[in-house]
DNA sequence: AATGTGTTACACTATACATATAACAAAAGA
DNA sequence: TCTTTTGTTATATGTATAGTGTAACACATT
């Protein structure tokens, strides 16, 4: 699980490592019930502070992707993650809306924006 | 141009107003040429301060999606917004690609992933 | 001449982000 | 049992962003 962590983005580094997690499970290179490492481990080899791991994980947790075994340890969610409910596909679409606005405005056709989708599916998926 | 300001969420109210504007570009209901109010109007008619509406106007200033005029006023791009160039294309896919994830991680298939945006570019399209 | 415009400059409060250091209590391993 | 490791909690510091408030400035517009 390789984390590249811009200092320079706008995106707070806790987010960045989170996200980047999710691409781990969406990839499937982090499977339930696997080990994360701990948050002084992780802070260490990142190059970043304890807390900010640990926010990253419960951001994480927040939203069932983890479960964090308090003074043992984090793991994937072991029994899998369900499928989206209809309040997170609608907290999805809430966030992807403006992003949609802003391709209409700057004239992407529709099928211009779901074939952007689909390559970022497969990006997000290959194995790298 | 009815804008919805929610002062309990996350995205900051300058975020949200330039937001509802940009749908606003997108639905066609603020064209080219056009003049928005002032920010001193406009600050008085949203109930917040003359400052947040600035900043919002500079933000879509740096998109290019309107033209503050010193001393004058506020227009949208008179000339037209000119097609996504490849840098504004990645930005947008850098932005997307974390929902995706996310969706990808809720079991959502790339298939029901298009037919959230297509129903997302009906909705902002839809005069309401 | 008066009004309206965006701009700029302070000041102030609140919150988020990130780091640093330290201590705590319980789980895990030797 | 003893030691290490774990997430947790607490305190502190510094920086940046968000939002409001007030005021003055210079230039267009009317």
């Amino acid at each position: 699980m390789f984390i590249e962590i811009q200092s320079n983005s706008s995106v707070p580094i806790y987010l960045q490592l989170a996200q980047q997690l999710v691409e781990g499970i969406a990839r499937g290179e982090l499977k339930p019930g696997d080990s994360l490492p701990s948050v002084r481990a992780f802070a260490a080899d990142l190059g970043m502070n304890m807390h900010t791991v640990n926010k990253a994980y419960h951001y994480l947790e927040e939203k069932e992707f983890i479960q964090i075994v308090a003074k043992s340890g984090v793991i994937i969610q072991p029994n899998g993650i369900p499928k989206a409910s209809d309040e997170e596909k609608q907290q999805l679409a809430d966030q992807i809306r403006p992003l949609i606005a802003e391709g209409l405005v700057l004239k992407l056709s529709e099928e211009e924006m779901v074939q952007m989708l689909g390559e970022l599916v497969k990006d997000i998926k290959e194995e790298k």
